[in-house]
DNA sequence: CTCCCCAAGTTGTATATACAACATGGAAGC
DNA sequence: GCTTCCATGTTGTATATACAACTTGGGGAG
């Protein structure tokens, strides 16, 4: 079809000096004007691909001084958490969810630190088991603080899940995960159906929306049963249940 | 000091209208010559605005049709995943390893659907096990494609991480992450120092450059000892290694 | 030697203008 | 009624030009 447009071929030229080694962090880059005259283009066209590759990483830009390499980011990776109703319809399978109790209680003092509330102070506490094609797959226990989610215990959550309805009442202002791999108390074994010595991955969750904590979740699954993760690109089917 | 550029507000006040709902999902956004003339300003700056936000994710643009609000991103989270090397140091420890085995050897044929090579065809293959002050807490099982990575074995892993240097070598394209919790085999218990009934968290992690894999790497942690996650802004104390 | 000033160069923003490539709707023709 | 064509409108790229805000280095004055 069509060649590249002339900013997006001088961001290759210029990203293949970077990549190649040539032009290694530090390294100053030819300014606009100079671009201009070396490439024939105006001087428009080289701030554009300048700016564009500014904005993703690979240049910082100091105005009176001139454009340099950036350092690479440090090396790391992002993997995606998703909610289990999405992620099990994700699959084509079918969701449901078990709610085995739903009610208000005093917070325990282990997750006093955890929440802006003091100790026996009031909050939600939710127990749900979730099923993905009628098989347990998920043990969901979560505390919420009622002031940031006045409405929770009016939920049905067969239909919606608690993740979903807080971030519609309490906009994610932050998010902390920790995934561990556990043995499971017994309790968590019988809601999961789970064998006598299968370990369980467990992943922690706490939301905040603004400065206050919302929630703390955590979320059990059977190790037999689950894996966490999603490739950038990858087929879904290769994560989250595993083949039977 | 300097009031904001005229593309930067005009990009403000298109962000107010779809935060607010006002302009919902699928909702036409002015054109480029009707913001030049609602907001008095030239049409490249009305265009440099919609750009932006449109590579953002907020905008979608048609050629011929017109801008639209974007649907809002599927709920997910991102958990970050780091380099086990640079993970222990940012927590103020310190990182060594022990390299078990690094030599060329056939694949396995499980391993060949996972890599654009031939059964038995000639891999590199890395036993590493990472200490975290001289405690054993990842064992790394790597195979290396020897085209995307040539000089492999040359490589001291004590001073480098496999990682490190493959980054280096061959650009990440794509990563796979698969997370899951299981009973090791007792080779790794012995690698990693775990008692009998442990679980351990493995990490699967396989990369690619351009469109070739270049790793298939399997990460065992003893769940006793690691815990996989970082909150956006969290101490780091938090996440990896757990409090003796 | 230090400080100040100035010239040259660099980035940053803004505008006007032009042409290209596409979408859409209405009108005309069959 | 269906198809084709055309006018209008929209996005996409490119250029020339202008002014602003900053950096840097060199030279001159005290």
């Amino acid at each position: 079809m069509q060649p590249d447009p002339l900013y997006a071929r001088l961001k290759a030229q210029i990203l293949r000096e970077i990549v190649s080694g040539n032009w290694p962090p530090g390294r100053r880059v030819p300014s606009e004007n100079e671009l201009t005259r070396q490439h024939g283009v105006s001087r428009m066209t080289a701030n554009r691909a300048l700016r564009e590759l500014t904005s993703e990483g690979r240049l910082v830009r100091l105005r009176g001084s001139g454009t340099f390499v950036a350092e690479p980011a440090p090396s790391s990776d992002l993997l995606v958490i998703r909610n289990i109703a999405e992620e099990i319809r994700a699959r084509g399978h079918r969701h449901e969810a078990r709610v085995r109790r739903l009610r208000r209680e005093p917070l325990p003092p282990d997750l006093v630190p955890r929440f802006a509330l003091a100790e026996g102070a009031a909050a939600f506490h939710s127990l749900i088991v979730h099923l993905e094609n009628g098989r347990p797959i998920q043990f969901e226990d979560r505390w919420v603080d009622p002031a940031m989610a006045p409405g929770y215990l009016e939920n049905d959550f067969t239909r919606i899940t608690p993740h979903e309805f807080l971030s519609r009442v309490a906009p994610l202002s932050r998010a902390e995960h920790v995934v561990e791999a556990l043995l499971p108390p017994t309790h968590v074994r019988a809601w999961l159906d789970m064998g006598g010595t299968e370990p369980a991955l467990r992943l922690e969750r706490r939301t905040w929306s603004g400065e206050r904590v919302v929630s703390r979740a955590l979320l059990w699954h059977p190790g037999s049963r689950y894996r966490l993760g999603a490739a950038i690109g990858l087929d879904i089917d290769r994560a989250g249940s595993k083949q039977p």
